[in-house]
DNA sequence: ACCTGAACACCGTTCAAGT
DNA sequence: ACCTGAACACCGTTCAAGT
């Protein structure tokens, strides 16, 4: 595992594969297969191993319950970004390792004591997993597949550079609203937008207490 | 592009390699790159074609712009969950495509004319467009890799089956509310499951209506 | 129980050569 | 401008054989 996650923050997710790993340590691909069922379950055991840097609340203080959900949120973006696309093994995958088990109960835990109906609350974390993991992996998308020798921020502002001319030159009278607002649209990537998408989540959430129902 | 999406409806996008592209087309590999750059831009052409087949309302009613917003996103999600997991394209990608660009330019025009200030529906259109996408992938993710002589609604079923049953097995003293909330929590890839993150994203979005600013 | 070499059936992309 | 064959440098996984 630690070979792994030292080729996947050294190259990124893309270059985890069996036989590079295997290189690593100085044997063939075939003896992975003693370990790991397949490469699906080496990429989830990576996951959880870095699941455990996230770091939780001590415990959770109903009175600041969205502030502590946000710190929660923020730090596991934190964690995520700070090895590559790891968020790509993450999207769309039902929970079982102990260290993201116990982050979703920690996030239960904080909606619940808020006064969140445990049937939101449930479905929710699902909600807030996803949005997590989709602008995780969106941060580090671009500079994902990026070899060492090019500096991946700089290719990155390249790309969104050449997008935002693009967008600007495109004829007013068909897409208007796009031609306006390019600059708030092409806002990839920073904790500025994600936070934003957060207190979205955060108030659509809030909004549940009063009314305790669905509709 | 036909046969490409051909290939992506019967086998997924993981299947759509530049080489089963070409052999479908009776041709070698290198072919293909007589017409486009690299996979990465065939995935892009293929996607905006997808997006041709989603309908959009023909004027925004003001006084409607939540169920209209909302009718969008869940043709969006539609449309791509008709073709596997097409969505993993989009994720991440800032839109340059004429048909992606014109639902762009919908959502804007839905925003501006419920009065989401501007700066808050061009932020709001990049975070609906992550959660539609996440969700449209979970909705494949497990189905896609498949081949074709297993039913994919009962593999997945029996998969969600599986989690829930070693999710119930948890002790319930270290993740009591996981524990009892399993059947939220694997409650995965329904059209109730999306309903909700889209109100919850929705009523966030409406609630910068009569405040107007961010915080 | 763990490891290995060799093989099978694949990949994306390039490039010189053709029409 | 478009297409081709052949090659390069890779993949995940299996399997018989070893320790």
């Amino acid at each position: 595992m630690e070979t792994a996650i030292g080729v996947l923050d050294a190259e990124g997710l893309e270059a985890v594969t069996m036989r590079r790993v295997a290189q690593e340590l100085g044997t063939g691909p075939a003896s992975l297969y003693a370990h790991v069922a397949d490469k699906q379950e080496l990429r989830e055991l990576m996951l959880d191993r870095v699941a455990a840097e996230i770091r939780l609340p001590a415990k959770p203080d109903p009175a600041r319950w969205r502030e502590q959900l946000k710190e929660v949120a923020m730090e596991i973006r934190r964690v995520y970004t700070s090895h590559r696309d790891i968020a790509k093994v993450s999207m769309g995958l039902i929970p079982t390792g102990p260290n993201l088990l116990a982050i979703a109960e920690a996030q239960l835990g904080l909606m619940l004591a808020g006064g969140v109906p445990p049937k939101v609350a449930g479905l929710a974390v699902d909600t807030l997993g996803m949005y997590i993991d989709a602008d995780a992996i969106e941060d580090t998308f671009y500079t994902a597949t990026l070899t060492g020798d090019v500096d991946p921020w700089e290719h990155f502002q390249k790309y969104v550079d050449e997008i935002r001319e693009y967008l600007k030159a495109l004829p007013a009278d068909r897409y208007p609203h796009i031609v306006s607002l390019v600059d708030d649209l092409t806002d990839q990537g920073g904790a500025e937008r994600f936070e934003f998408g957060l207190d979205v989540l955060l108030r659509g959430i809030a909004s549940y207490i009063e009314d305790g129902g669905r509709k």
